[in-house]
DNA sequence: GACTTTTCGGAAAATTATTATCCGCTAGTT
DNA sequence: AACTAGCGGATAATAATTTTCCGAAAAGTC
């Protein structure tokens, strides 16, 4: 993996850069969609000189790359996600996590939508949101 | 139709405003789901002193009182329509309209979803691009 | 390894959609 | 007509993201 972004880095003419490494390290070993914010934070220990303009700048990168997809969940800020597979998620109206939806098929949904518009559907992204488990429990 | 939102203004403790009204009427006349910036340029002839902070205000009280909701495109702005049914939104990666997907059943989908997953969902967006029928003539 | 070129990271400022504040004014009630 | 809670407009504030600028670091060349 580490080597994966390095040769992909190299070969479309980006610097491989310890920060850059470092983001997208991040994004790999995490399942909660970090926001800028979050990433930022999460480097502070080992990066701390490090800017949120580095994460931002990276981030567009790594999607230029397709490392990384945006995920717009609705919220203030964008979340990121190093899967990059066309897959659902879900917000918690309570604590605000953002979760992948699991084992979804989701191609017969868009077929029958490609067949009832004029459109050519290069893409799409459904959000769900509602109330996680642990919220659902603690409201008990 | 102006009558209801009279009503339903009033009712909740809300004053009834020619702004408001003029501004419900755009988004209720409009099938192309406008920004706070296109509401207020197309007022502007009319109401040349209003404000976009009105325009702000007054989306705000519309989706309190159940008569708008807001999109999220993916844009940099919100959109807005007076349809709040749930219903799914295409945008043109050219021309940046954003179409209603009409015609579509997501209730099988979404049950499908609702099964698999431990969260209680309340709601959902589906958000396609692609490129609009009159995009793709003018690319020929 | 030294030299050169190109791109980078960090700090700071800029941008921009949206929200908050403040105050004279208006809608709705009596 | 008078009263008052809520409003509209001007303006400032907020906050995520983007841009700018420059010394520094990475990759290519010898
Ligand atoms: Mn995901
Ligand atoms: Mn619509
Ligand atoms: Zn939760
Ligand atoms: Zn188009």
């Amino acid at each position: 993996m580490d080597n994966d972004i390095t040769v992909l880095l190299r070969s479309r003419g980006f610097k491989v850069t310890p920060q850059r490494l470092a983001i997208y390290e991040v994004l790999y070993n995490s399942k909660e969609h970090p926001s800028a914010e979050m990433i930022f934070s999460r480097l502070q220990s080992v990066y701390p000189t490090m800017s949120l303009a580095t994460v931002y700048k990276t981030i567009e990168i790594l999607r230029e790359i397709g490392l990384v997809q945006i995920l717009n969940a609705g919220e203030d800020s964008f979340r990121y996600d190093a899967n990059t597979d066309n897959h659902p998620h879900i917000r918690c109206l309570i604590c605000g996590r953002v979760d992948d939806l699991e084992g979804v098929d989701s191609h017969h949904f868009i077929n029958m939508i490609a067949k009832q518009t004029d459109y050519k559907i290069t893409g799409q992204q459904f959000y769900f949101y509602g109330i996680c488990p642990e919220c659902q429990q603690k409201s008990n």
